[in-house]
RNA sequence: GCCUCUGUAGCUUAACGGAUAAAGCGCUGGUCUUCGGAACCAGUAAUGCGGGUUCGAUUCCUGCCAGGGGCGCCA
C-alpha cells in the first residue's frame, strides 16, 4: 500500500501522484487537459496537502463539463473530482479527501503513512541519491587585494546553501570560484603599496587593529608568518594600499596616469610574455606576492564557512581569452566605437556596453565571455549558474545577449541569479578600510558576544554556533531582498536564530540519551496520539520544502520550515514529560524524528549541529 | 532622462494568484517542583495611494508618490 515508503522523497512522490491522478480525472469528467497544482499545506487544520484544480477547471468549463454534465460550482465540480479520486489507487495514502470553500480539495495523510515516511527520515545518511544532472555554480567571486567583507559572507553562505540544495535534490554540483585578480583595483592597490612599500613592507604596520583569521589551515593558514609577518597584517596592508590607490586615483591627476600605466604592465604581463614580465619585474612580482597573500587569506574565510572549490577561475586567465573571442567575433556581434570594440545591446533593449577598451584590455564582459566558455570546455555536460549581488542584473542581461550570439548552446545552459545588498541598521561599523563590516571582524564579534554570556561553552562549539548565527541571520532572508543587517540581531541567540536551532538539536540529543528505548526497529510505533502526530506531519514536509528551496534558489523556503518545526516541538516538550513517561517510545520516535530533521536540515544550510552545547 | 528592483505591524522580515496576511524583536501580562529557561503561553499592531484584470490580488496590469540599483572604455 505504501508505495511511497521506498524512496526517501516520501510525499514528494505523494504530490505528484496525486498530480498525476488529478489531471486524469479532471479530463474525464471535464475533457480538459490542465497541469493541476497541488501544495504542501502551511495550515495544518486543512490537512498536508491542497489543490485549487476544481477551481481553475470550473472557470475555464464554464460549468459545462464532458458530454453535457452539468456542474453548479467549484465545489460541486470539486466533489465529483473527489468521487473519482476514490476509486483510484491515490486514496489509499490518504485517510480523508474532502472539499473545502470555495472549492479546494484538501487531502488527509493516513496515520500509517505518516508513520512509514518518518522512518524513511532515519534514513537520510544512508540512502544515496540518484545523480540526474550537473552543475557549475559561480558564487563568491571576491577581488583579491580586498578585504573580505560581508557581503562576501552573504555570497558564500547563500552559495554554499544552495549547493548542497541542489545536491539533495541530486544534482552533481561543481563549486567554481572566479577571482578578479587584474584590472583597475588591483592597479591602484599596487600603486598603493608601491607607493609605501619602504616604510611599510620593513617595520610592518603595527598599532593596528588584529583581525583573526585563526584556525584556518587552509594553503595560507599554516605559514602565516612569512617575511615575519602574519597573513592578517599583509592583508590588511592590501586594503590600506587600495583605499590609498583608490583616493589617489580620484584626486591626483599624475597617480591616475600612473595607476593606468600599471594596470596596463599587469595585462601585458599575464597576456604572454615572459619578456614583458622581465620589463617590469618589480611590479609583476609585487603582484604575484599580493595576489598570493590576498587568496590564502579568502581561503581561511572558505574553511571556516565550510565550503569547498573544485575549481577556481582568475581573471589573468580569461582576459587574454576573451580578447581574441571578441575580436573573433567582430564584426559579426560586435562593433568598433572610439577605438573600443563594443556589443550594441540598445538594438535589443539593454544598455551597450564596452568588450575591449581603446587601450586594448578585455574588459570584464569579455572576459565573462571568456569564462562561460571556458567552463564549457572544462565540464561540456554542466549547466551553469553564476550568483552575484543584484546590481549586475542588468549586466548579465547584455553579457547574456552577446553570448546568445556568440555561441547560443552554451547561453541557453547558463543563468545568473542574484541577490540584494546588505545595508547596516546600526549605521556605519566600520572595519579598519571604512565603511565595511570585514567577515572577520563580524564572525569574531559575534563569538565574543556569545562567549560572553556562555563562558562555560567550548571553544570549537562557540565557533559553530557563531558561524551558525551569522550564517542563519543571512539565509532567513529571501534571497533577492535587500537586508537591513544588524548585529545585534545576528547574534540574539532567542527567536528565530540559528542558536535557538542548535540548542533545540541539542536538547534532542540529551533527551534521546536518557530514553531507555530508542530501537524503533525492534519495537516499531504502530500508532501516534493526535499530538505526535501533528509533529509527524510537519515532518513530513521537510523533502518537500527542501526540493523547493533548491527549485527557487530561495534557502528561506527552509528556514521557515525547520524554524516552525522547532517551535512546534519545542511547544510540546514544554507542555509533555518526554522520558519516563507510559508513551515514551512514541514520544521519542517523534523527538528523534525531529532531530534528524533539523540536523539535515541545518546541514543544507552549511550549519553544524553541535550534539552538545 | 531611460532601464530596473523595492514599498507589509513601532523595528527586521515571511507569504508557491488562494482559505483567518505568518514570524522574530519590542512592548504588556503570565509559566518556573528546568526530561537542557538559549524555553514556553497570552495580549498588542500591518499590505504606500488610486484604478483595472480575476470566483479570489501583498502577489498580475496601469497611473501616482517614496526609496535603492544600473546606464560604452571599473569590476
Amino acid at each position: 500500500m505504501n508505495k511511497t515508503t521506498n524512496t526517501p522523497a516520501g510525499e514528494v512522490d505523494s504530490k505528484l501522484e496525486i498530480e498525476n491522478s488529478l489531471k486524469r480525472a479532471i479530463k474525464d469528467l471535464a475533457g480538459l487537459e490542465i497541469e493541476p497544482v497541488v501544495n504542501v499545506q502551511q495550515d495544518l487544520g486543512k490537512g498536508d496537502f491542497s489543490t485549487n484544480a476544481a477551481m481553475i477547471a470550473f472557470a475555464r468549463v464554464k460549468g459545462e463539463g464532458e458530454s453535457g454534465k452539468k456542474f453548479n460550482s467549484p465545489a460541486d465540480l470539486a466533489e465529483t473530482i473527489i468521487k473519482k479520486l476514490q476509486q483510484s489507487e491515490v486514496s489509499s495514502e490518504f485517510d480523508k479527501i474532502e472539499t473545502a470553500a470555495p472549492g479546494f480539495i484538501n487531502f488527509w495523510l493516513s496515520n500509517d503513512e505518516i508513520i512509514s515516511q518518518m522512518k524513511t527520515i532515519f534514513e537520510f545518511d544512508k540512502t544515496k541519491k540518484r545523480i540526474s544532472k550537473e552543475l557549475i555554480l559561480e558564487f563568491g567571486d571576491p577581488n583579491p587585494f580586498k578585504e573580505p567583507h560581508i557581503g562576501h559572507l552573504r555570497n558564500l553562505t547563500l552559495g554554499e546553501s544552495l549547493a548542497r540544495l541542489f545536491e539533495f535534490s541530486g544534482v552533481k554540483v561543481i563549486r567554481a570560484n572566479y577571482q578578479g585578480d587584474v584590472g583597475l583595483h588591483v592597479a591602484k592597490a599596487l600603486y598603493g603599496l608601491l607607493q609605501n612599500q619602504k616604510s611599510h613592507l620593513r617595520q610592518g604596520s603595527g598599532g593596528q587593529a588584529k583581525i583573526s583569521a585563526k584556525g584556518g589551515s587552509a594553503s595560507g593558514g599554516k605559514n602565516q608568518k612569512l617575511d615575519g609577518r602574519t597573513l592578517e597584517d599583509k592583508v590588511s596592508l592590501l586594503a590600506e594600499a587600495y583605499a590609498a590607490g583608490t583616493k589617489a586615483y580620484d584626486e591626483d591627476e599624475s597617480a591616475k596616469k600612473e595607476i593606468m600605466s600599471i594596470n596596463k604592465k599587469i595585462y601585458s604581463a599575464i597576456a604572454s610574455a615572459e619578456a614583458n614580465r622581465q620589463n617590469d619585474p618589480e611590479i609583476y612580482s609585487l603582484w604575484q606576492k599580493g595576489r598570493d597573500w590576498s587568496l590564502d587569506y579568502f581561503e581561511i574565510l572558505y574553511e571556516k564557512l565550510g565550503i569547498k572549490y573544485k575549481s577556481y577561475y582568475f581573471e589573468s586567465q580569461t582576459a587574454p581569452l576573451g580578447q581574441v573571442i571578441t575580436e573573433k567575433n567582430f564584426p559579426k556581434v560586435f562593433e568598433k566605437n572610439d577605438g573600443a570594440i563594443i556589443f550594441r545591446g540598445e538594438k535589443y533593449g539593454l544598455h551597450t556596453r564596452v568588450f575591449i577598451t581603446s587601450e586594448r584590455h578585455a574588459t570584464y564582459e569579455a572576459k565573462d565571455l571568456a569564462l562561460a566558455i571556458l567552463k564549457d570546455e572544462n565540464y561540456p555536460k554542466a549547466s551553469s549558474i553564476i550568483m552575484t549581488a543584484n546590481e549586475q542584473v542588468e549586466y548579465f542581461k547584455v553579457l547574456l545577449k552577446a553570448l546568445e550570439m556568440v555561441d547560443k548552446r552554451i547561453a541557453d545552459k547558463t543563468k545568473h541569479i542574484s541577490y540584494g545588498f546588505i545595508n547596516l541598521k546600526e549605521g556605519k561599523m566600520s572595519s579598519r578600510t571604512g565603511n565595511v563590516i570585514s567577515a572577520f571582524w563580524l564572525l569574531e564579534e559575534v563569538q565574543k558576544r556569545i562567549k560572553k554570556d556562555f563562558k562555560e561553552v567550548p571553544v570549537e562549539v562557540l565557533e559553530h554556533l557563531a558561524v551558525g548565527a551569522v550564517k542563519w541571520s543571512m539565509l532567513r532572508f529571501s534571497r533577492e531582498s535587500n537586508i537591513s543587517f544588524s548585529i545585534e540581531e545576528s547574534i540574539d541567540l532567542a527567536g528565530n536564530s540559528g542558536p535557538y536551532m542548535q540548542y533545540t538539536f541539542a536538547r534532542i540529543q540529551s533527551l534521546l540519551g536518557k530514553g531507555k528505548n530508542t530501537d524503533f526497529e525492534a519495537n516499531p510505533v504502530k500508532n501516534l496520539d493526535p499530538q505526535l502526530l501533528a509533529l509527524g506531519r510537519l515532518i513530513c514536509q521537510f523533502e518537500i520544502h527542501a526540493k523547493m528551496a533548491a527549485d527557487k534558489f530561495s534557502p528561506n523556503i527552509l528556514t521557515d520550515y525547520l524554524f516552525k518545526l522547532a517551535q512546534n516541538f519545542n511547544a510540546y516538550y514544554e507542555k509533555e514529560k518526554i522520558i519516563g513517561t507510559e508513551k515514551e517510545l512514541e514520544k521519542l520516535f517523534v523527538t528523534k524524528a525531529v532531530g534528524k530533521v533539523i540536523k539535515k536540515g541545518l546541514y543544507l544550510l552549511g550549519i553544524s549541529s553541535p550534539e552538545k552545547i
